[in-house]
DNA sequence: AATGAATGAGGTTTCATTCAT
DNA sequence: GATGAATGAAACCTCATTCAT
C-alpha cells in the first residue's frame, strides 16, 4: 500500500528545506525533521552523514537548479539590455516558483554555513558577466562589473524579501517590471 | 551607554557582538561567551535573563545608534537628492565605523531571531520617506516608495557585504560615490 | 567444519574472528562485520540469532579445536615429563598456527563475555590433570594441582602474548624450548 | 549538609573502576556510571572530555600506584633472591589490597584500550631488571630477561586471577609462598 | 556582584535487529 | 537464502541555566 511514492531521502530533503528555511539549520532538530518527513530519526543517517550534510546537499542542489535556470534564460540573447532583463526576469521567476529554495540559498545557507564565499558559481559572476558584456557593447555606462553585480543582485534580493514579507503592496508583475526598469536605468548610459 | 567599558555587562556585550556575528547566535555557547568576555559563566545571568536577551539587547542598542546616525545626517537637508545622498553616505559611514554591529543588525539578528518584521523602526521607513519626499518635490520619478526603499537599501547592503568579503576591488570612497550615483540615477527623472 | 570456505556463514565467522580479536566484540559493529565478510548486514541474521551468538559460536568452535589438539598430543605418553612437554608444545603449536583464534579464546572472549567460568573444558583442567599425574608418579614435587596449572598456563599465555607484541627478541623455537625447560624445572623435584 | 565528602571527580572514578572492571568499558553506559556515582550524567563531562578519558585516567593513576608500590618494595634489597621475592610479594600485596584496580590495569584496560603496548612502565621492565640483576650476580641461571619476565609475571597474574575466580582452594598466604618458591626454583641455577 | 561546579533536559548519532522484496 | 533500507531504543554528549559559596 503505497501512500507516498517519494523515497526517504526525498522526504528528508523536502522537510529539511521547509524547516531550515523557517527556523534555521541549527534550530531545527533531527526529531522535528524526522516527524515532518514522517520517517524514523535513524533513517536520516542512512542517507546523510550528519545534519549539516543535508544543509550542504540542499545548497548544492538548489544552487545548481538556480544557476542552470539563469544561464538558460540569458544565453540566447545578444542584446545587452535584453540579456540583463532576461536574467532579472529569470531571477524573479525562480523566486516565484521556488520561494523557499531561493530563500534558503540566498539567506539561510549563507548566514549559517558561511560557504558561499568559497563557492565558484555565484550570482555575482553571472550578473558581473552580463554587465561587462553591456559595457563592452557600449550600451551600459562604465561601472566596475563587481560593484554593478552587487547593486543589481542586492536590489532584486531585497525586493523579493520585502515582497514576501508583505512590505510592498503591489502586483508581482508590476514589481518585476519596475525593478527591471530601475536596473536598466541604472546601467545604461 | 559605552559598550567598551570594562564592567562585566559591557564585556559580555562586546564578546557577544563579536561571537554572534562570527558564528551565529545559536552556535555561540555561553561557555565561549564567558571565556571571550573573561568572566564566569554564571555572571552572564546577573546581567541578562537568558542568552536571547543579549541578542535582543544588542539589536536594540545598535539599531538605535544606527537609526540615530541616519536621522542626524539627513534632517538638515531640504534638497531631496542631498537628503538621499546624506542617507547613503551615513549608511556607508556606519558600515565603516561599526562593521560588526551593522552586520549584526542587518544579517545575524534578522535571520536568527526573525524580529525585524515586528520592529517599528526600519531602514525601509527612513528610505521610503526620503523617496516619497523626493517624488513629492517632483525631483524623483514616480515609484512605489516601499519598492524604491527595497531597491536602494538592497543595493547598499549588498555592496557593503561584497566589499567586506573582498569581492569588490575598489577604493572605499569610490564605491560609496559610485553607489550614490547609481542610486540617484535610478531615482531621478 | 572448515571456516575458510565461502558460504555466508563461514565468511561471517572468519570476519568476526578477525574483528572481535582486533577491536573487541562490543566495539565491532554488524555493519563492519558485514562489510568485511562481503555480505549484507541482514544475512548475519539468517545464520545467527544475534551478534553475541557469533561470539559464543567462535568460542565453542575454537575451544573445541584447541582442546582436541592438546588432548591428541598428550594421550600417548605415559612419562609425566613428556606429557607436560607435549602439552606445552601443543599449546605453542596452536598459538603459531591459529594465533588469532588463540588470542580470541584466551583473551577477548574471556574479558568480554565472562563465560569461561562456566565452561567445563578449560586449560586449567588439562594442565591440572597432567600435574596431578606427575605428582602421583612421584616425578613432580608436591604442589596444589590447580595452583600448578595456573602457574604453567599463566607462563605460556604471557610468553605468547609478549612474543606476539614483539617484546621478546628470540627465535620462536628457542622460546618454546626455554619455556619447556622452565616449566619442568619448576615442577620436578 | 555534607553526606559524602568525596568530590564528584572521585565519585566518578570510583564508580568507573567498579563498573569498567565488572562489565568492561564499552559496556558501561554513562547513565549507569552517573547513577552509581550518584551524580548527574552531565557532571561526568565537567571532569572528563569523554568516557574513554576516564578509562585512561584510571589506568595512569593505578599503574602509577602499582609501579610505585613495586619499586618501593625492592629498592632496599641487594640480594637477587630477596629482591625477586619482594617484588612478587608486593605484587600479591597490591592484588590483595586493590583487587579491582589490579584487575583493571592488567585485564580490562589492556583488552579494551590496547595502550599497554605503548606505555613506558610495564611490569615487564621491572621484572626483567630484577632477573638481569640476578643473572649478573651469578645467582640466577642464564635466561633471556624478557622471556623470564613474561614467565614470572604470567605466573603471578594467572594465579591471582584463578584465586579470585575461586579455582584455587588454598590459603592466600600459602599461595603466595608457593608461587614465590616456584619462581625462585625456576630462576635459580 | 561574581563564581563555576552541578544539573538534566534534550540534542545528535549509533547500531543491533527486522522485514518487505 | 540474501538483501539493505528502515527502525527506534539507547548511547554519548552539549549546554543554558541554577545555586551554594
Amino acid at each position: 500500500m503505497v501512500i507516498d511514492k517519494s523515497t526517504s531521502k526525498d522526504k528528508i530533503l523536502k522537510a529539511a528545506l521547509a524547516l531550515f528555511t523557517k527556523k534555521g539549520i541549527k534550530s531545527t532538530t533531527t526529531k522535528e525533521l524526522a516527524r515532518k518527513a514522517r520517517i524514523a530519526e535513524g533513517t536520516i543517517y542512512t542517507h546523510f552523514k550528519c545534519k549539516e550534510e543535508i544543509a550542504h546537499y540542499l545548497f548544492k542542489h538548489y544552487m545548481g537548479l538556480f544557476s542552470e535556470h539563469l544561464n538558460l534564460n540569458c544565453k540566447d540573447t545578444t542584446d545587452p539590455e535584453h540579456r540583463m532583463k532576461a536574467l532579472i526576469n529569470a531571477f524573479f521567476d525562480f523566486a516565484d516558483e521556488q520561494p523557499t529554495a531561493l530563500y534558503y540559498i540566498v539567506i539561510v545557507h549563507y548566514t549559517e554555513l558561511n560557504v558561499l564565499k568559497k563557492e565558484k558559481f555565484t550570482l555575482r559572476n553571472i550578473f558581473a558577466d552580463a554587465i561587462e558584456y553591456g559595457i563592452k557593447k557600449r550600451r551600459f555606462a562604465r561601472l566596475d562589473k563587481n560593484l554593478g553585480a552587487a547593486l543589481i543582485v542586492g536590489m532584486i534580493n531585497r525586493v523579493i524579501l520585502s515582497y514576501n514579507n508583505g512590505f510592498i503592496d503591489m502586483n508581482y508583475n508590476k514589481i518585476v517590471s519596475d525593478t527591471n526598469k530601475a536596473a536598466i536605468k541604472l546601467l545604461t548610459k
